[in-house]
Parts: C-alpha cells; structure tokens; sequence
DNA sequence: ATTACTAAGCAGCGAGTAA
DNA sequence: TTTACTCGCTGCTTAGTAA
C-alpha cells in the first residue's frame, strides 16, 4: 500500500466517504491534499483500480464512496495508532515456536506455581511452557512489558531452594486463552514462555519453527 | 509532511519509540517497511534533519528515540482516525464567519425557542446568531449531522405563527462553549448557525470573512 | 556487521491540453 | 466547468561501495 493512497483514502474518510457517497471533484481533492488536480485524478484512479473507492462520474462532480477493501485498510491503520496511543490495552508480538530444555515442564509444575496461576490467571495451566522466539525487530517491544506491572506471582521455598517471583501478563496465543510468564530477574529475554490451559502445541498443531502470534493484555 | 516520513514515524512508534530509546539499524527498519536498507537510512537522516527523531549511532546499531514533536504529528494522525471511526464523539467544521439577516436575532429571542435553549443547552443563548459559512470540501460532513439525533427542541405557536421543530449540537466555536442549531426542514445548509451565552463577534474579536472552527459534539 | 555516499535509473509530478 | 491524457522534468529509489 502505497502510503500517498493511504493519506488519500484517510482524507476521503474524513469528509465521511465511509457511510456516504460524497461529492468531490479531483480540483477539491488536491486542494485538501495540497497538491495539483492532475495528481489527485491519478489518486483517484488508482484508488478505483485497487477497488478501494467506487465512482459515479458526472459531468460536473464524482460521487465517491470507499469500499469495504478501503475502510479495513484504514481500520488497520487506526488499530496502529490505537496500539501506539492507548497503550493500556494489549501488544502484539509476532516469533516463531521453539523447545525449551524441560525446565518449564518443572517450574510450572511446582505446586507453588501452580496454585498462584490457577488463583491468579482462573486457569489451571497445562505442564510445560509454550516456548515463542520473538522476531528480532520485536524485539524492542519487550521492554514495555517490563514497564507494565502485570500480575504478580510470589517467590516460594520447595525441595530446598527458593522459586523466585514470577510477574505474568494475560494473553492470547494464536488465539487461544492463556498468559505469559516473565521470571522477575531475567533481564533481556528474547523469548516469551507462554502457559495455558491448553496443550497448545497440538491444539494448534504447530512444531518447532512455525510462526506464532501472541498477544499480551498489559492490564 | 511528507507520507512515507509519517509511515516511517508510525512503524518506530509502534515499536516503542516513543517512549523508549529502541535499538534499531536502517537494515531491520527497511525489512519492517518493506523497502531497502538505502532508502530506511535515507528516511532516518529525514526524520532527523526535521528533529522528529533523535538518534545516536553506534558502531553496530543506532539508538532511536521519537521527539515531542514527531509525537504530537503522530497524534494528530491519530486523532484524525478517531474523528473517522470513533464518530460518536465529535466532527470539526472549518468555515468563514457572515452575517445573517436578523432573522437570527428575531427567533433566538422568541421565549418559546429561549426557554427550551436554557433548559436542553444549560445557557441562555445570547441574542442573535453567529454564522459560519463552512468550507465547500467540508460540506460533506453536514450530511452526518443530519444522521445523528441531536437535541430536540420543540415546535410552538406565538405570533398567530407556527414555529418549526429545530436540533440543537453542542459546540464550541473556536473554542467557546455554545450549539449549534439547525432547523429540521432545510435540507441541506451550508451555514450552521451558532448560539452561545457569549456575544461571539466581540469576545472573538472577529468579522465577516474571518476563520472559524466549529466542533460540534454528536452526543 | 554497520551507516550513508554517489550515480543511474525510474516513478511520480504537474503544465498543457483534449474531450 | 469537469476528468484524465501526454510528456518533460524532478526527485525518490536502489545498486554499488567506502568507511
């Protein structure tokens, strides 16, 4: 998507070519895009031949109307801004599933885990951790989770040792419920350990390598 | 502004720039913008040459942070999406201040229109109407006000004369607290008449001809 | 590995204009 | 009035490469 298109659609959305036609000649349009009439025709062709906008010319006007291929590409557009500014709501990562060395399936089978996640989540999680690589440009977006609070889990003696705190976030794994898992001193993980109540790695089929979304609800 | 600068600024922002330095070099940025690592390294030295980004490089990555002003044109991005898909809230009108007729003057000061203004508005409108002439490319965007309730105030008899139901918005005309009221016949108007507690030509200090935003508020 | 320069090529812009 | 074509020119893009 060319971003010139995008801003076009955006400025058609605001003279509310969402839920109406609209009247607008390619003379209007380049005024309010600050640039020439020839340059806004062009826009506008190339907006119809993408079927992001549909027109009626007539001989003076156009009626023009953005499709529902245009108003989803600015729905994303928004829903990025909406990450951006309202940050209170969720982050999403995109990494790919890797294997742990079973220590998951010991921590999280710790009595002392496990009873705190089933309080705190409302889940009772399945052994072992879901393990997700986070893509490198990502990469940067985990240190907002560290800024975030999120639920804390407490540190506990078992089996002679102490089992230090344990801050979780609520989140979605290709969908499906569960959290994720951040041990409290571990500074610059690259990787998410994901919990649930689910075996996700047949639940959602997926083997080491393959690409994983997880979305991380931050309060 | 240039798009592909915005685009740029929205894709930093999005990993975190705003409010943390993120480790980020041209190569990766290009990956995330699809294009090459050349032109993701020409963007940057935009950005920076405008102070919307400030960087600092090192031998292997740059670390960069977006500065208030980057911050403030995401958020005008931002909030133009939120006037698009968030339309519940509010719709800004821009236009040119004229003068009516006195007819303004003469209904405004029918008690049967005055008293229902102070009861459904909460003022009593000063006498006269301010008229703002809205700019033709805006015009488009008084067909949403026809869609979306408004305040009702009701028709009465005075002067052996009907006079006709009207829908008041609250407003505020650059700024200052008033509504804005539009008489359920006429179809499509190109002037929205303005009534406020304040005399608005001398507390605007403005004449006919001069800018004026209206933003009317749609609940 | 980086960043970012130069140079060449190509996409996009707008003046002029036809329909 | 409109829309939208052609075409010359500008400026953006990227390959190659230096540091």
């Amino acid at each position: 998507m060319k971003p010139y298109l995008l801003q076009t659609l955006k400025e058609l959305a605001l003279l509310g070519a969402i839920r109406n036609k609209i009247e607008l000649s390619s003379h209007e349009l380049a005024k309010q895009l600050e640039t020439s009439q020839q340059t806004a025709s062009r826009y506008l062709l190339e907006l119809d031949t993408q079927q992001m906008i549909t027109r009626e010319l007539g001989v003076k006007k156009q009626l023009i109307q953005i499709t529902s291929i245009g108003a989803d590409l600015l729905e994303n557009a928004y829903l990025s801004y909406k990450q951006i500014f309202d940050l209170s709501t969720k982050v999403a990562f995109k990494g790919k599933l890797i294997s742990g060395m079973g220590e998951g399936k010991y921590y999280t089978e710790q009595k002392g885990y496990a009873d705190q996640f089933k309080k705190q989540l409302g889940f009772v999680a399945h052994p072992g951790t879901f393990n997700v690589e986070i893509e490198y440009i990502e990469r940067n977006k985990l240190r907002l989770l560290r800024n975030c609070g999120g639920i804390l889990i407490n540190e506990f003696q078992a089996e002679n040792r102490t089992f230090g705190n344990v801050v979780c976030f609520k989140a979605t794994i290709n969908g499906y419920k569960g959290a994720i898992v951040l041990p409290k001193r571990s500074h610059y993980a690259i990787v998410l350990e994901c919990i649930s109540p689910y075996y996700l790695r047949e639940k959602l089929g997926l083997h080491d390598g393959d690409e994983v979304e997880v979305i991380v609800y931050l309060q």
